[in-house]
DNA sequence: AAATTACTCAACCGCGGGACT
DNA sequence: CAGTCCCGCGGTTGAGTAATT
């Protein structure tokens, strides 16, 4: 299955203009949001569709929030990461305003140095689909990690799933460590994005995934409690 | 004031998944 | 079922800026 996207000579690269967010702004307009890869014939936009879709999404987009994280976003990412690990996606979604890639960055840069310089919880991106995007590369709450629990996942050595935060890797004095539910109740509507309606029972499922559900009894029913809804 | 270093974050890259044919 | 296309994700890079020497 080849993967490659055609890239047509000529293509823009690096920094948008404003011109070009207008140009781009007004396409998605009129013509909604999807079909990125015909977008820079249909626009004129020197653009490749993915650099067109990452512009949109991260910033052209109605209620994009930009400037400093408040203490209860960051709080948030926090508590998120803990239970989720890098799936920003999932994680942005919780929070109004804020994208994936805004997530991952200020992880990175404020809140992952926190910890050990060693650069990241890295599963090797190659192998991170393999295991099914489960947030293993994070000890959930409970501090023990599934991975030394079950004997490892594909062989990965132990020091490439090294807790790089300290707060993490010792939960009893985690500020957080008794977490409640970082997410939000179905009421919450407000919280959410229009275009992301909140859907409990697949946040439950995410949790459960996060948790991990192959019944190897890391986590108890109880355990479960505080996150389910 | 200039040079260097550190930091931030926008954007790119490669990949996997799903839909469609 | 296999191939192709599009979309979205997470990791990484590098340009721009701020802080320090």
């Amino acid at each position: 299955m080849e993967k490659k996207e055609v890239k047509p000579a000529g293509l823009r690269k690096g920094l948008w203009k404003p011109e070009e967010d207008l140009i781009l702004k007004k396409y998605v307009e009129t013509n909604g949001e999807g079909n990125w890869a015909t977008v820079s014939e249909k626009s004129g936009l020197m653009r490749g569709g993915k650099s067109c879709r990452l512009r949109w999404k991260n910033y052209l987009r109605p209620n994009i929030k930009h400037g400093r994280m408040s203490d209860e976003e960051k709080d948030l990412i926090i508590r998120l990461h803990k239970l989720l690990g890098n799936r920003w996606s999932l994680i942005a979604g919780r929070l109004p305003g804020r994208t994936d890639n805004e997530v991952k960055n200020y992880w990175n840069t404020h809140l992952n140095k926190r910890g050990s310089p060693a650069k990241t919880i890295s599963i090797d991106s190659k192998k991170k689909k393999k295991l099914h995007q489960l947030p293993h590369s994070q000890p959930p709450v409970g501090g023990e990690s599934p991975v030394n629990a079950s004997g490892g996942l594909d062989g990965r050595k132990e020091e490439e799933i090294a807790v790089t935060c300290p707060w993490i890797a010792t939960p009893s004095k985690s500020f957080n460590y008794d977490i409640k539910s970082p997410l939000l109740t179905a009421n919450d509507a407000s919280f959410f994005y229009d275009d992301e309606p909140f859907i409990p029972i697949l946040d439950s499922f995410v949790l459960f995934e996060a948790f991990g559900s192959s019944g190897e009894g890391i986590y108890s029913p109880e355990d479960m409690q505080p996150v389910l809804l």
